[in-house]
Formats: structure tokens, sequence, C-alpha cells
DNA sequence: CTCGATGCAAATGCTTTGCAGAAAA
DNA sequence: TTTTCTGCAAAGCATTTGCATCGAG
């Protein structure tokens, strides 16, 4: 059983997601609409971490018409519902990641070229609890984010 | 040499990071005003993490007629000359807190209350490093923080 | 039909800036 | 006197919301 690949999402994987949204917008009492399937559809294809004005761009080039409002509304709703995690990096803008129930993982943040890199480290995960538990907290999440320059944008 | 509290500053090491500041702005040609000595001087006394608002309080409380826009300047002054650090916290609004160069430290965060605790890691400090160079990345900065609910918070 | 969803445009909240008067040097 | 700094008010910008209309159930 090798590691899923984040690259792109199988669509079998995705299926998943959106029946998952399902279940919860029925639990709900709310409406299966054409712009959140369209929305949510976007999202889930895309591998990464999107800005709702990215977001939105995905969903106008099969939708023109779709608005900034209902895209800002569905990947609330993603994110209430557990599918997907908002994130701020370095910049002003929220970003969104489909979220990964089975492992945590962080970033490696490149400050010249943004590109975003994800690991995994449990030795580390291990050790947080250990720490928080000494606070006396209980942890509920947690932000591990590397910010340097890439390989590429060290040659530079 | 015992570890150095963070709960307050020592009248000495006030007066070493005005020092810092002054030479700063003499270098750069910047001029030593009043407000500039007020509101550096409420930040340094104030243990903590900070919002714009909050300086500007604590300036006030000194100063009725300080204006937010010299405490934003101010501030951003001390970013730059490095004695001071801003950070995001989950909310929308940006604190800033004295840079330590002697050591780094983290945050846990108590989702609740807002309370924030410093801690050191120099183990997890030592893997990032690893871990960086595992990916190419050459390591400038990391934000390390753990979201729970305090000792306190979980009673409620 | 009914009530939730959409899209627009306006409101919000925080941050940043232009500018005329004030104050260092 | 010259140049920078201050304080106000206005501009920016990403995010949120009110509301008339649309459309799923």
């Amino acid at each position: 059983m090798g590691r899923p690949s984040r690259e792109r999402m199988a669509d079998a994987a995705i299926d998943a997601l959106q029946g998952q949204l399902s279940a919860y917008m029925e639990r709900k009492g709310l409406r299966s609409t054409s712009q959140r399937r369209l929305v949510s559809d976007v999202f889930f294809r895309a591998a990464g971490h999107h800005s709702l004005d990215e977001v939105l761009a995905m969903a106008r080039a099969e939708d023109p018409r779709v608005g900034y409002a209902t895209v800002y509304r569905t990947m609330k709703l993603l994110v209430e519902c557990g599918l997907a995690n908002e994130r701020q990096f370095g910049d002003a803008v929220t970003r969104f990641e489909i979220a990964h129930h089975d492992s945590h993982h962080d970033h490696l943040i490149c400050l010249e070229c943004k590109r975003i890199v994800e690991f995994e480290d449990s030795e580390v995960e291990a050790h947080q609890e250990a720490l928080a538990q000494r606070y006396g907290f209980s942890l509920v999440s947690h932000k591990h984010e590397l910010y340097g320059l890439c390989a590429e944008c060290q040659r530079k």
C-alpha cells in the first residue's frame, strides 16, 4: 500500500468527495445546485492551494455566469463539512486545499516563486502532542510552515 | 546561565532595544520623535503579541493624541530594523512581538480565549533543517503553531 | 408554491497612503 | 530653513452580507 500521490485526484476519489458533500447537504437540508456541483468539482479536480479568485476563474472557465459570492459561500460550505481546509500563507489571501483525513501534512513555501511543497513528518507530529500536554493544552490543529528558497530560485 | 524570562522585559534590555533603534534611525537619517519613542517604549515594555489597536491603546494611555497611522508606521519601522516580528494567527489581524535573536520560539494558541503561550523546541528546530534540505530548500524562517484549548477553557 | 441559493452591489474590517500642517535637525 | 514626521481622512483590498430574483424540491 503505497503513499497516495497528491498530484491529482483520481476520479474515484473525487466521486467519494462529491458523495460526502451530497450526504452533508442532504443531512442539513441544503440544495444541490448546478453552481455547487460545478464549484466543488473544479476545486476537487485541481491539486494544490487556491484562492477564491483562482477557484472562481476555474469555475468560470466552464460557466462564465458564476458569481464570486457563490464561490465564496460554496468554499465556506466545503470547509464546514470538513472537505476543505482554509490556509493563510505569507500574503493576505486565504487559500483552500482539499482536506485529507488519513494523514496530516505541512508546507514548505518558496518566498520567491511562491511554490508550495507538502511534506509529512510523523516524528514532529508525535512531538507536538507531548508539547501541548506539557502546557495543559488539548490540541485541535496545527500549522507548520517552512519558508525559504526552493532549489530553482537559489540558482538565480 | 538560565533561560531568560519572557514575561517582562528588564529595563536594561529595553534600553538596549531603544539603543538599537536609535542606531538604526541615525544610520538611515530618520528622526527621533516623541511619538516614535513613546510607541516603541510601550511596545518594548509590553510582553506578548499585540495588534495595532492594542499598541495604539497603550500609547494613547500616555498621550491621547497619537494617531493610528503613526503607530502603524512605527511598528513597520521596528519590523524593518529587526526589533519586532509580524505574525498572523487564526484571525484577520496582524500582531507584533519583540524579536528575540538568541533563540527561536513558537506558539500554542487557545482557540477559545486566544491566550498565546510560547515554547521552544530545539529538537524540531534541527529536524526542520534536514527536512528543508531533503526538498532542496534553503530555510529562511518558519512558523509552527499549535491550536487547541488551554487547561482553563477545557474545564468550561 | 416555498424556501433556500444566486449574483449583484454595497458594507465591512483591516491595512496602507496622500497631503497639509507640525516639528526635528 | 529644509526635510522628515504626524494625524487625519480617504483609498485599497480581501472578505462578508443584504436583497431582489431565480430555481430546486
